[in-house]
DNA sequence: TAGAAACATTGATCTGCATCAACAAATCAA
DNA sequence: TTGATTTGTTGATGCAGATCAATGTTTCTA
C-alpha cells in the first residue's frame, strides 16, 4: 500500500507508538508529478515535505544567468524540500524537479510543524533528518573546497555508483559542477 | 560572570525553566585557547561542543597537499564544534584553531546528547541549532555554485562586513577560497 | 517508424584564478 | 628598538576546466 515505504522509513529511524505514527501518516497525501515537472513556484516559500516512494527528484540552485546548478537528488525512500525556505519560510533559493515520472507523498509545512510540538518522536525524527541533512551537504562542501573535478568524479563512483548508473551524463557533470564535455573527457581516461 | 552569556544564548532561543538551565549550565566548563592553537587530534572523533565567550575560531578542512581550506569562523556567542563528527562518531575532517586568544566554553559530547533525552527544551534548542547550521552550509554551498569570486566577496561585505573588518585578508580570501593574491587585485578594482 | 530534439563525444580555443616571484609594509619576539 | 617573520601588493606566467563547434548517437513524440 501507497504508505507503507513511509510507515517503514520512520519505524526503521525512530521508537513510536502506533497510533502517533497513524496520526502522522493521516497528515500526508500523493502528489505523482512528470517528468521534467517543477514543483515549485519561484517567489513564494517552500509549503511541504516529500517522500519520494517512487522515482527520483532533482533539486538545484539558480543562476543569475538562468543555468541551474544541481544541489542534490532525492531517490526513493528519501525526505526532500527546499530544507531552507521550508526552515526560514523566506522565498525558495533551492528548486525542485522529477527527472522521470514520481511519485510522493506530502505534508504540509504547518501540519510537520505543530506534529513537533505535540509528538516526541517526530521532533527527534526530525532532529535525526536535519543531522543527516547537514552531514551530506558538509561531505559535499568539503569535495568542492578540497578536490578537483577528477577527484570528486571517484569519490562519487565509490560513494555513490548508483549516481553514474542511473543519471545521464549531463546529470552527472551539472552535479559535479563541472561541464558534460568535462567529464566525458574525464571518463575517457579512468 | 562566566556562564552569563551562555544562558542568556539559550534562554533567548527556547523557553526553559531556571532549574533545567542550571542542569544544562552544570555541564560546562571552561577552557582558554592561544593564538594559533589546534584544538583537535587528528583520527579522533569531536568529544566537545564549544561556546565561544571571547575571541574566535577557525573551521577548516585539510586538502591532500596539507592546505587549509577555511569552512567557517566562530565569533562570540557562537556554538562550534565539528558537527559532522560531533553527530556521526566517526574521526574528524574538520579541524578547529584559535585565530587569537579564546575563550570557550565546552560541554563533552556525551552529556551533551544525554541531556537531549531527558530535557526537552534542550532538544528544541539543539533542533533550532541544526536548523541555522544547514541554512548557513546551504547558502555557502550556494555561493560557491552561483557565484565567481567577486561575486561572492560581494555578498560577503553585503552580509557579513564585519568579516571583512576583523580578519586578516589571508583569511577572508582563504574563506571566500580565492588566493590572497586574487582577493588584493579584487579589492583594488571594488 | 520517421523526423525532431536532446545527449554524448572529440577537437580547438578562451579565461578566471592559481602559482611563482619580487618587494614593501606590518607585526612579532627578544 | 631591531632583526625576523608574516602579510599585502603587483606583475608575469601557467593551467584546469569553460565555452564554442562539429558530428555521431540515442530518445522522444506524433
Amino acid at each position: 500500500m501507497m504508505y507503507t515505504q513511509l510507515a517503514k522509513y520512520i519505524t526503521d529511524r525512530v521508537a513510536i507508538a502506533d497510533e502517533q505514527l497513524q496520526v502522522i501518516l493521516s497528515h500526508f497525501k500523493p502528489l505523482t508529478l512528470k517528468k521534467n515537472e517543477v514543483i515549485n513556484i519561484i517567489g513564494q516559500p517552500a509549503r511541504r515535505m516529500y517522500f519520494v516512494n517512487k522515482g527520483c527528484l532533482r533539486v538545484y540552485f539558480l543562476k543569475v544567468d538562468g543555468g541551474e546548478v544541481t544541489r542534490r537528488f532525492a531517490f526513493e525512500n528519501t525526505f526532500s524540500t527546499s530544507l531552507t525556505s521550508f526552515i526560514s519560510g523566506e522565498p525558495l533559493t533551492e528548486f525542485t524537479t522529477a527527472i522521470e515520472t514520481t511519485e510522493l507523498l506530502y505534508i504540509p509545512r504547518d501540519d510537520f510543524y505543530r506534529l513537533l510540538d505535540v509528538i516526541p518522536a517526530w521532533e527527534k525524527f526530525y532532529r535525526h533528518y536535519l543531522e543527516f541533512a547537514y552531514v551530506n551537504n558538509t561531505k559535499r562542501l568539503q569535495s568542492f573546497a578540497t578536490q578537483d573535478a577528477a577527484e570528486r568524479y571517484k569519490l562519487l563512483l565509490k560513494e555513490n555508483p548508483h549516481y553514474v548508473l542511473r543519471l545521464s551524463n549531463k546529470l552527472v557533470a551539472n552535479y559535479l559542477h563541472i561541464s558534460p564535455e568535462a567529464l566525458s573527457r574525464l571518463k575517457s581516461k579512468i
